[in-house]
DNA sequence: CGGAATCTTGAGGAGTTTCAAAACATGTGG
DNA sequence: CCACATGTTTTGAAACTCCTCAAGATTCCG
């Protein structure tokens, strides 16, 4: 297992007002003023692969948008066994727990390089309730995309599970998407790294993906689709 | 599959500046003053198990909070197969979605007979910011739930996962728990009906459980751990 | 060009599901 | 109060899936 602990990389301040995904992210609703109260920096970082974000158990007082990327959250069983519980994309807000002063609930860990914004929490707090409710919102979507995974990739036969997978790893339109490492999809389906690994080269031989790079993968969507309901 | 769909109770409005397990729910950080600001009603709800407290895909202006009980959520696949997704028990508030204004995210049933509060989206609205540290700390007990949920409940051998339920269902220095129908277990830990019933009966012969009283159970917790740490 | 991960593959066994039926519980009407 | 219908729990046997263990193939990186 290797264990990159990279230190985030500073990218510099980063300019909200400006930001391409503003309305993504926690920011949608302020106005040119509002900017103008923020007065702590929100630095602006880069993530490779493997990169911890931040370890469960500590205590920081920021928060995280993610701006491009993807980001797993995992926690450990009392017999040391890693599970993924949850996968957060572009838009996501991580470690909102941090608005309550207590510790991280998980490992951070990128699966795709990934762009993010250090927000502190005070610029949370001096903005609210102007931001209430676009913080309810990405609360919100913390519930769902936990219960989403729960529903979609911890349920039912591996290659459904797997075939979930491969549908939401990108919206349907677009038939290219990008997988991660054969141990992380086991540990997010709750299946083993081999029977990922069996799964995925099976799905290749069926011609259901086709591997275009490595780890790059083309999709045809109908086929995932009558997989994903069970044959 | 039995579906009670009992209109919900009406016990009386609610009478929060006494309510016993005020600091486990939504008002604990009211003054008197505030508890005269809130001009809405305040339902006191009694459900036996089994009744839907509310349907997905339904837009309502109100949340609950669960005093006593325990209240499944469940979502459907797109095979139709059910899965519980989420348990909640006393002093959870659900239907936190209400807030955004958009329809609930669950079927939401009693498993066991519950007492509840029905509090318009308003009250809380009216009454934040004040409650919005309360408000925050229930969202997160939400996300938090849902990933123990995955974590416990979805991982792991079948009789690791009903020996972590077991676990859970009730504080470890109290021996006796009360469990639900078979059906129900299965779909919350993501196994099939018999396998639930099996492993059930299979911890009866054992004696890590005992069964007292039609699904009132006696616990051996040392036993329990033992199996959720795998043997 | 090694060396170390990671991915793939295979065979055997353990665990789960499936299907079917029996045992049990519960509530209704005679 | 019993007989019966209904629904739930339990049990069993066979088929299947997934896990375990082990080895080979491949990729990545110094």
């Amino acid at each position: 297992m290797k264990e990159a602990e990279i230190e985030a990389a500073w990218h510099g301040l980063a300019s909200c007002s400006r930001c391409q995904i503003q309305d993504l992210v926690l920011f949608a609703d302020l106005t040119p003023e509002d900017f103008g109260a923020i007065h702590l920096p929100i630095d602006d970082l880069w993530l490779p692969p493997g990169a911890v974000l931040y370890r469960a158990e500590t205590t920081q007082t920021s928060l995280f948008t993610l701006r491009e990327g993807l980001v797993k959250l995992e926690q450990y069983l009392p017999d040391g066994a890693r599970r993924i519980v949850s996968l957060a994309g572009a838009g996501a807000v991580i470690g909102l727990e941090a608005m309550l002063g207590t510790p991280y609930e998980h490992d951070a860990v990128a699966l795709q390089p990934s762009k993010l914004c250090r927000i502190p929490t005070a610029v949370i707090q001096r903005l609210s309730p102007k931001l209430n409710q676009a913080l309810m919102r990405k609360w919100h979507d913390s519930v769902r995309t936990a219960h989403a995974c729960l529903r979609d990739l911890s349920t039912g036969a591996a290659r459904q599970r797997v075939a979930r997978l491969f549908l939401q790893l990108a919206p349907p339109e677009i038939p290219r998407c990008r997988l991660f490492g054969r141990e992380d999809v086991g540990a997010l389906l709750g299946v083993t790294t081999e029977t990922a690994s069996k799964t995925v080269a099976e799905f290749k031989r069926q011609g259901v993906i086709r591997e275009i790079a490595p780890n790059l993968f083309e999709r045809d969507i109908d086929a995932l689709n009558r997989i994903a309901d069970g044959d």
